[in-house]
RNA sequence: GGCGGAAUAGCUCAGUUGGCUAGAGCAUACGGUUCAUACCCGUAGUGUCGAGAGUUCGAAUCUCCCUUCCGCUACCA
């Protein structure tokens, strides 16, 4: 019987920089699940790659100077080394800019469109140039975009859409009756009350805004809009032709077994990539996972703070299995998980230089001390042995079972439980008392031969998740890597093997204060790094950002503005509302209450003192509840940063603005 | 504002359909041991199980209400 097949991909990492700590740990945990699959005997194919359209790289790519191939043939070629880096077992790495990958997304986008899913739609009013988005009809609030809650405007360019509701009931009824679809199940119900039961908005799938993209065959000054060009790697990864001519591989493997994503993009996977699946007359995946971030907790990552760990510098202080151990047992199944240099030395002293490191090495050290490195099995057994066979015996199946629940942080502890246990085992037969004595020889060679065979099963389950570390623990030992059946058996170490004569050092124990200097040190780099590289980058052009003008009006519709100087006296968050800060304005002599959405760029008390610019005259609305008087004016950058507007030179309260 | 989730030891969390003195890991203190990477093993803890009320012989667990936090979503003049 042949092997069955299990096809697995992580997300594409977006190129348009170097991938941090948190990008890099998707990777590992695929990599560890895609291990642990093939060693439960399927036959694997793992795909990740990289998603290389849109229009920030087509900045990116202009601010440096160079084409957006050349800037994400340098991304990309970043993220592959550090994915090899960090060991990972891919099979595939595809690139959306592949041309296979273009050809295709092209046909599908051209047989989407014929069969009627895809249609062209008009944008009367419906533009929102900051955003850069299109709205239909039914998402715009009072008129307005419903991101930014600007105007919006009449289009003169047209995009398509793909025309989702059709097959929502279908995706609604696949949901139900498939509860291991998403993964976990928490979100589906996100996914169901906010989107599938209120009903599905269409989905924009063209742009011409930019050119970075796959054109649009049959009306090329259209490029395929992200979702449809990036989803879509999953099936021409392994040979998907909408035309009928699939490669055997994809008729193999399709459909995904698995889908690894952020929880970030779980609507996209578990709403539109469906959708798009049924449109194609294709089999859904069987599996979304969106797992949780790997989150800094020493503060805010920020790269001129120079304080994002990227794992390529963790791995030099570290070591990859390290490094993999670390974000592989810290990210627990649904809540966010959290790195830290302090984080990182506790771990890996206690866990893999105590626990681990120093039972391999303590247990070579006996075998060569009292048997010159003869590791033999005399038989001479106790009471006290069953415990420590049962557990070794019963580790592998509770590994799979946590790994069947993706449950990889579960299932690394149930190894260690092993180790741990074997530790123990060492301070219940105190192998050291038993040398003295010429008549427990053959116990003590046994004492030895168990720990060697737990150690050589705990070693093989560590394949998956440490492969370099169980390839040194094996080779130390002399002991074979054994599948998994094998695991499950015990006493296949073979008796009278010689284990290596001077064991060497897994993981040393790490100084907290050594690393954290270290750790000073990369962060002065990065941020001297990121200083140079903003200078360069901001003294060709500084950006600027272009409007589309509205249309004129006459001064008497100027006229009908009153401006003012105010001050802010006092300013809270606005209760049940994130991103709202309500102020006591002084104007002149009076007090105006203003509701404005910057709680992400100013705190209350930056905010209290300054004297900003007002619009007075606006009619007052109530905003989540509180009344609003008024509006602050801000300018506002194409990252969506805010600058109050304030007077240049000291100016009295209630002053007029003209 | 809508929907959902969470609150348990100093820290990170586990606690299945209600059932014995509420657990694990890390950190702390003490004891033991010496094969080993000053390591390992053992013991000890402290808990108003977020607050309050209710159902029950019995509630961390079920119901109601309150508080706080989180996720998604909407609003963000």
């Amino acid at each position: 019987m042949s092997k069955p097949k299990f096809y697995m991909t992580t997300a594409i990492a977006y190129t348009s920089g170097k991938p941090h700590i948190g990008n890099t740990y998707e990777i590992v945990l695929a990599d560890s699940i895609a291990r642990f699959r093939r060693e439960q005997g399927y036959d694997v194919f793992f795909q990740t790659g990289t998603d290389e359209h849109g229009q920030k790289i087509e900045l990116k790519a202009q601010e440096a100077g160079i084409t957006p191939k050349e800037y994400v043939d340098n991304v990309a070629g970043e993220i592959r080394r550090i994915w090899d880096l960090m060991n990972t077992s891919y099979d595939k790495f595809i690139r959306t800019t592949d041309e296979d990958h273009e050809k295709q997304v092209q046909k599908i986008f051209k047989k989407l469109y014929d069969q009627g899913d895809i249609y062209k739609g008009s944008y009367e009013g419906m533009y929102c140039t900051p955003c850069e988005s299109f709205w239909t009809e039914s998402q715009l609030v009072d008129g307005k975009c419903p991101d930014c809650g600007r105007e919006v405007k009449p289009a003169k360019e047209e995009a398509y859409f793909f025309r989702m509701s059709k097959y929502a009931d279908r995706l609604i009824e696949h949901i139900n009756t498939h509860p291991e679809f998403i993964q976990p199940v928490s979100r589906k119900n996100e996914m169901m009350n906010n989107f599938l039961l209120p009903g599905l908005q269409d989905l924009c799938v063209s742009r011409t805004s930019f050119k970075w993209g796959i054109p649009v065959t049959f009306d090329p000054k259209h490029v395929t809009y992200v979702w449809l060009d990036a989803l879509t790697n999953y099936i021409t990864g392994i040979g998907y032709d909408c035309d009928g001519n699939s490669t055997e591989q994809f008729e193999k493997n399709w459909p995904a077994d698995l889908h690894l994503i952020g929880k970030d993009i779980i609507r996209f996977h578990t709403i539109y990539w469906p959708i798009f699946l049924m449109a194609l007359d294709l089999p859904l995946p069987k599996q979304v996972f969106g797992h949780p971030w790997l989150l800094q907790g020493d503060g805010k990552m920020s790269k001129s703070k120079g304080n994002v760990l990227y794992a390529d510098d963790l791995v030099d202080i570290f070591g990859v299995d390290a490094v993999r151990y670390f974000v592989l047992h810290e990210m627990p199944f649904e809540n966010d998980g959290v790195i830290s240099w302090e984080l990182m030395v506790e771990r890996v002293n206690s866990d893999l230089a105590n626990t681990l490191g120093n039972l391999v090495n303590r247990t070579i050290s006996m075998s060569n001390k009292y048997f010159g490195g003869e590791v033999k099995r005399t038989g001479v057994c106790e009471p006290v042995d069953e415990e420590l066979k049962s557990v070794a015996l019963s580790v592998p199946e509770k590994v799979s079972k946590k790994m069947d629940d993706l449950r990889v942080a579960d299932a690394i502890t149930e190894i260690f439980t092993l180790f741990k246990r074997c530790n123990k085992y060492i301070d219940e037969t105190m192998p050291w008392a038993l040398a003295k004595d010429e008549s427990k020889q053959e116990r003590l060679a046994e004492v030895l031969y168990n720990l060697t065979e737990c150690i050589s099963i705990g070693a093989s389950l560590l394949e998956s998740f440490m492969p370099e570390t169980s390839e040194r623990i094996l080779a130390q030992l002399n002991a074979k890597k054994r599948s998994l059946d094998e695991m499950k058996q015990y006493g296949l170490y073979e008796s009278g093997t010689k284990v290596t004569e001077k064991p060497e050092i897994l993981f040393a124990r790490l100084d907290l204060k050594e690393i954290l200097a270290k750790a000073e040190e990369i962060q002065k780099a990065q941020a001297a790094q990121n200083a140079s590289g903003e200078a360069k980058e901001e003294a060709p052009a500084e950006a600027v950002i272009d409007l589309e003008p509205k249309a004129e009006i006459t001064f008497d519709d100027f006229e009908k503005l009153q401006f003012q100087v105010g001050e802010i006296i006092a300013c809270e968050p606005v209760k049940k509302s994130k991103k709202l800060l309500c102020s006591q304005v002084k104007i002149g002599s009076q007090v105006k209450q203003i509701v404005s959405g910057i709680k992400a760029h100013y705190t209350p008390e930056e905010m209290v003192g300054k004297k900003v610019m007002v619009l007075v005259n606006l009619k007052p609305a109530k905003l989540a509840g509180v009344l609003s008087e008024g509006m602050l004016l801000c300018a506002e950058d194409e990252n969506g940063e805010l600058s109050l507007m304030v007077p240049e030179k000291t100016m009295p309260s209630g002053a007029e603005i003209c």
